[in-house]
DNA sequence: CAACAACATAAAAGCGCTTTCATAAAATCT
DNA sequence: AGATTTTATGAAAGCGCTTTTATGTTGTTG
């Protein structure tokens, strides 16, 4: 058989039901019994549903207030057939970008009564028993994290998602949310041609198939035609979004005497990356080599010096897409979108 | 009544129950049929409790595996007297510590086959309607996020929860994780007089009524007192655990001339504001004055130069708390501990 | 003041599972 | 072989809610 988390393995579970010692439960009857009305009538008050007259509402409130009642989700959500929760499916609960997200959803998910359920993906099976279909009334996926086969299995199931930092594959309308990278990625680059007089910027890719790291690099080629610099394939390198990745590629371009006057390092991580590959050169930044990022994450204005960057609203982002879940879920028509980024220009980038 | 969440007064609710094209449900009873056995039959190989011949089990994983059946958790939840899901509660999900404690609480949630559902605490009512007795097993919860008296309903009720980063009111044995302070911000401190010949070593305060904040105290004292150099309350101040806090404290003092030649910064964060102090006094670190921090979080390995701080295994706090709460919902005995914690020696108390 | 709508409540039927409880077959022991 | 025990399965009773249906009770209209 597939198998069973070793959880319900534990013999403890049938020797020792749960708790044997909580409190004893207030259960919707007993309310209904103190106010000297029947469930339905509770039930109805709790979800302001059908008619309730204000005085049978008040006797129920003031029963529910004694007895500290609160419903209990599993009878409700098996009732109603919905579960009140939200999963999040995140690839790695490691890059700092993820806690303004979780911000953003967190707060939207608890102003609309919901809960949040995280989940990061390791274990596929696992964690679409866990948040699939029956235990989560929509998904928020993030880039990465689950394949293009999975999602369309949901998405022919009718299973409510929204894709966050990630569009569909063509031709199938999931609803997305994406930040604005091709434009503003321009205008860091242009930034630095124009602003800054550097020539010879070098461009640091993350992985091949994300979304975000294409557009940052299209954008970076507009800049560079814009001003009619031509584009230098060995200018291109890989950061992966990554610290050490990024560090050691720019380390590996030093080493062998690259030239180059600034860096757009695709993201911030990767920028801190190149600060360091910088620092243990002994080039000073922004003097001998500038450096930008992109997210304006965490780190950005931590750094010395202050990273300038391309501003992502990833709160907003959170927020957002947990808005359009909620409306996705209740068969309201939802518009993907793209929300707009700003170039934050800080030390990095400074002309002393 | 008791404000109910806006999301059960949509209209869209009532009018439209939630997914109506959402693909037909696959229940236990399918899988009986299928397998040509009754619903108990299922329910023990999915629970593996009770009596199930071998050759049966397999009609019924068979079946279970044609049908893809995901057992629905509230129908589980609500027959099982269990949520099997475990609720965290955080203070604010903006500290960088906060990701290496997810990530080891959600693979051990993971590893059990339990749920994980996150709450910050901001609307203390709802927040544990949502996550309190009735919608999860047992409770996570970190320090500064639930006011003592709230702790205490919950042992009362015995609801079980584990502390981290924080201990119980004096005598409530309230299962609690927290990393060792004392020991290691005194072997820090040490290191600053002996290995760096400092003398004049400020010290900045997280929130006074913070466990941490105290005990990293103490082992400042502790080190001064050992090495003979008298303490001195000019040389205390305020950082709050947070950047902008303490790099204001110490543009303070360098304002007003105060004499220190090392920073024991409180935490990480703090000592990132005592870099921003110092950069923008035109001080060098670690040739000027020295930094040193307590978490070893995010910003400690990027920072440059790279901080010298405590090394507090988080993500291990993390799973082992997950561990321990799994332990005390099966009503076992769970002991409470101290993690053990490292002074790590970077570039910013290096002697050059 | 009938006749009909609008309002208010209760009774009852599930939701999809787990968990007794009862029963039967197979294995083990006198 | 008969008496137990162990193993194996199914029937049925809920878990605590929501929701449908039925039944009043008001209020309103012609």
């Amino acid at each position: 058989m597939e198998a069973l988390p070793e959880f319900y393995m534990r013999e403890s579970m049938t020797e020792n039901p749960v708790n044997p010692l909580r409190e004893q439960k207030v259960t919707i009857d007993d309310v209904a019994m103190l106010a000297g009305v029947s469930i339905s009538t509770v039930s109805r008050v709790l979800n302001t549903s059908g008619y309730v007259s204000k005085k049978t509402a008040d006797k129920v409130n003031d029963a529910i207030r004694k007895l500290k009642f609160v419903p209990q989700s599993s009878a409700r959500n098996l009732a109603s057939n919905r579960t009140n929760t939200l999963g999040l499916v995140v690839h790695e609960l490691a890059a700092p970008f993820i806690l303004p997200l979780l911000r953003g959803i967190e707060n939207a998910t608890r102003d609309s009564g919901l809960n949040l359920l995280v989940g990061a993906t390791m274990d596929k099976r696992r964690l679409m028993a866990t948040l699939g279909e029956h235990n989560a009334d929509g998904l928020l996926v993030t880039a990465g994290c689950i394949t293009d086969e999975e999602l369309l299995r949901l998405y022919y199931a009718k299973f409510p998602i929204v894709l966050m930092f990630r569009k569909p594959p063509d031709g199938f309308d999931i609803p997305y949310i994406v930040a604005e990278n091709r434009q503003s990625s321009s205008a860091m680059v242009s930034h630095l041609i124009k602003d800054c007089g550097r020539r010879r910027i070098a461009f640091l890719r993350g992985l091949e198939a994300d979304y975000d790291s294409h557009q940052r690099e299209l954008g970076y080629r507009d800049a560079l035609a814009e001003h009619g610099i031509p584009f230098d394939e060995s200018l291109v390198g890989y950061g992966g979004f990554d610290e050490a990745v990024a560090r050691n590629t720019i380390e590996t371009w030093l080493e062998k005497d690259l030239a180059f006057d600034a860096v757009f390092a695709g993201d911030d991580e990767a920028a801190v990356g190149v600060y360091h590959a910088a620092e243990s050169a002994g080039l000073s930044i922004p003097d001998d080599i500038m450096v930008v990022g992109f997210d304006d994450d965490y780190l950005a204005r931590r750094m010395i010096p202050s990273l300038t960057t391309v501003h992502v609203p990833i709160e907003e982002i959170g927020k957002n897409a947990t808005c359009m879940l909620i409306d996705l879920i209740n068969g309201k028509y939802v518009e993907s979108m793209t929300l707009p980024t700003e170039v934050v220009i800080r030390r990095s980038s400074c002309i002393s």
